[in-house]
DNA sequence: ATCATAATATGATGACCATCATATAAAAAA
DNA sequence: TTTTTTATATGATGGTCATCATATTATGAT
């Protein structure tokens, strides 16, 4: 064996961590292998060495950003219990930050309108993270004693998901910001993670 | 003047409409001015006498996607209160039907992700489009006595982009189903849509 | 019927892109 | 140090696309 073992899988992760942050703000149409080689600092020739094709460099891309999702969900909410991490999640999912950082925040934000075009193994990727996602939410919600917790996760994520996206589009600084803060502040209410004080 | 007055505005108009089924169900980067050209029945070069660019056509083809959805909103909610009107708004935006038919619905859910990445006047052209969506929820919420209508309709709006969203990215018919569920009773049940019974 | 012209068609042009065939370089094994 | 092989680079190829220059057609006015 030459090179070391290691050298082709690192580059590999080099290349879809750059496919992955491109794809999300640029699109998988407006991405171009090319331009993902070089933003790895190589050159275009060696992509089919590591992808059968740029569809499949897409759906591993997509598989990517739901795993550094879950870390850093798992890293925001540790320690945390049900409702407090509840909390946290929402209020870093709705932050300003996470809406201005389009290369690399939630896929599901990033990507759904582009979903239902994509071929079907990012779809399946994507559908996969979603399931995870949404049994995740669940999760805590059950541990909350709320009986539907499944169809309170569906909405939650769907809020989520649906206000990100609302806010990315508002050019308007302030409108895009209230757009955030109405359902940070309907969610934690109509979840009962708010005292009502 | 030699042809109809509005002889070039009737294709104009069939153009647009050809645009913006193809935009919403294939995204404005994989539609092609030579396609849209063809579905309205014409060939490519007659396009630069009707839009001075693609970037005019998608401009164009969004503003006249959301006057269509402001007409269609109007037909359905014809003759109901404001508490009827939003549950059959609710009802008909998170049925299958309008998730099956992407070429026609809304073009929030069909383009929230490219909305981003889209040139200046396609942006202004949703933002309007949107603002004028969510005036129109918060005026039946307030007519309902809602104190906080405006935040609820941003609520309300987010939780029924993303859920359809969400839905048609979806695989699974039976999962796909229980979103748009979930999110149509979460809906009703916290905007006191529903007879308590 | 013929003409003038508005509306559309035909046919480039140059740019970008996915993919592949082949060449080079670099590193481990000999 | 030389050989062998793996990883990457260079350089096509064929396709698609937006845009434009020019030709053609169809219609109302004469």
């Amino acid at each position: 064996m030459r090179y070391d073992t290691e050298h082709k899988q690192k580059t590999r992760a080099v290349v879809l961590q750059a496919a992955a942050k491109a794809i999300r703000a640029d699109g998988p149409d407006r991405v171009a292998v090319a331009g993902v080689m070089a933003e790895a600092g190589l050159t275009h020739g060696g992509f089919y060495a590591h992808f059968k094709s740029k569809d499949e460099l897409v759906a591993a891309a997509i598989g990517q950003m739901f795993e550094d999702a879950r870390a850093r969900v798992e890293h925001e909410t540790a320690g945390h219990g049900p409702a407090d991490g509840l909390v946290a999640y929402i209020d870093f999912y709705l932050s300003k930050r996470h809406r201005d950082a389009r290369g690399q925040g939630c896929p599901m934000a990033a990507l759904s309108s582009d979903l239902p075009r994509l071929a079907e193994p990012a779809r399946g990727q994507f559908a996969a993270g979603v399931q995870q996602v949404t049994a995740s939410l669940a999760e805590r919600l059950a541990a909350l004693g709320h009986a539907e917790a499944v169809a309170e996760a569906h909405s939650m994520l769907a809020e989520l998901v649906g206000a990100l996206s609302l806010a990315r589009v508002e050019p308007n600084a302030k409108r895009s910001d209230a757009i955030l803060a109405a359902s940070r502040s309907q969610l934690k209410q109509r979840l009962g993670l708010e005292p009502r004080a």
